[in-house]
DNA sequence: AGTATGCCTGAGACTCAGTCTCAAATCAAG
DNA sequence: CTTGATTTGAGACTGAGTCTCAGGCATACT
């Protein structure tokens, strides 16, 4: 009945993965051989290799999940593709720091080895591509071809931010913010994806004194995509 | 006097680069030995590690001459952030593609080769860093932390988009493209890039009709950075 | 010329990640 | 208890990347 995924039992055996990240943290990623690492959570070289695949994607294993429950979320939403990215990357955070120790020593074990920092950009791009499919789906007409390219990347930059800074910060005053930012974030690409034309949009202006028509003309322009 | 570069005598000696690229795609990646790659372009196996430090690397060793490029043209540009960003971004292009048969030979190399698609990943994640810390510093006051960031990565892939369309279509209709779509990315996040503070800054609000006074300084704040 | 100095190359041994094969072990029924 | 399927472990094997050492090959010095 025990879960092999985070902290139920207050001293229920950690992990495979956990105990993986531990240990790489304390002796070192380079330093550790397969052999090694896995003697020490238990199992031999070729369970290791056949459970995890790498050495390196031991450390991310909990990707697969966030990335799978953000796939199931993105599909069934019906919300704005403002809240519903807001909320799909709130998830996303939320499974990552789901056992907040391991997090924090994968964070510095990431910190330590720049071989683990690349691999981490290439796991980052499976959210990004997972976006760009979502936002492609659901923009309005007339969006141009980048406009997803360009959100999806932007978005996933400001939530890896957000990660980074969970680290160095409280829980709940990094993700916090992040849902102010990505809304901030989609509101400049409206209408594409923020709020449907018309509804409940909200549109400030002030002019420049000496504006021109065509000054103004084009501001306007430029709000409504 | 013969340069190690591109296409400069008719049949000069093919650069080692080229000369690699072109038996990988032919030989196929994963097929490929360290030795024989090293035979292939007429070293010993040892001076080829010497040289290109790995069988990923010597792939993608133009983005090397790129990168310090670009830095270059961030480092002395006194253009606005809109026009420095669409010029670099042009100019990494024209190197990466200074040689259109050998680029032409990475794509489909790339296209075969999910590894090598990883790895590109990482190299493009330093253009990344360097738009942020270009941005961050050409920021007018008052633009959060996560602005640079979210810019530099949507730059980035809309740059890569660029490159892929540059494959399959002819040279200078995806680059003439690149350089509107950079500016009008650029323009969504004036004034924190695009315009300076004040000036010829020109800002619309209509207000929606049950907006509530919240919404209203919210939006005002968003215009505002 | 001859010689000394410093750099680049090649050869080969070595480590270790990742793959593959086969045999033992474990488990699920019947 | 037996049968059959899945999982595990042991060990051989391939190939990338590192390291060391010995031999060119140049330039500089006498």
């Amino acid at each position: 009945m025990t879960t092999s995924t985070a902290a139920s039992a207050p001293d229920a055996p950690a992990s495979p993965q956990a105990t993986a990240v531990r240990y790489l943290t304390e002796h070192g990623y380079e330093q550790t051989t397969t052999s090694s690492l896995a003697d020490a959570i238990g199992m031999s070289r070729s369970t290791f290799f056949r459970r995890f695949g790498s050495k390196e994607d031991v450390v991310f294993a909990d990707h697969d999940l966030a990335l799978s429950q953000l796939q199931e979320q993105l599909d069934t939403s019906d919300l704005t593709a403002s809240e519903t990215i807001a909320r799909g990357t709130l998830e996303v955070s939320r499974v990552l720091t789901r056992d907040p120790v391991t997090a924090r020593m994968r964070a510095q074990l990431l910190r330590s080895t720049p071989l683990l920092r690349e691999r981490e950009l290439v796991i980052t791009h499976r959210y990004e591509r997972m976006f760009q499919r979502y936002l492609a789906r659901v923009a309005a007409p007339g969006t141009p071809d980048w406009g997803p390219i360009a959100v999806a990347a932007a978005v996933v930059a400001v939530h890896n931010a957000a990660l980074r800074r969970w680290m160095k910060l409280g829980d709940d005053h990094a993700f916090g913010g992040l849902t102010r930012e990505l809304t901030a974030l989609l509101a400049k690409f409206a209408p594409w994806f923020g709020g449907e034309a018309g509804a409940s949009r909200v549109v400030v202006a002030a002019f420049e004194a000496g504006a021109s028509p065509d000054d103004v003309l084009r501001a306007i322009t430029d709000q409504l995509g």
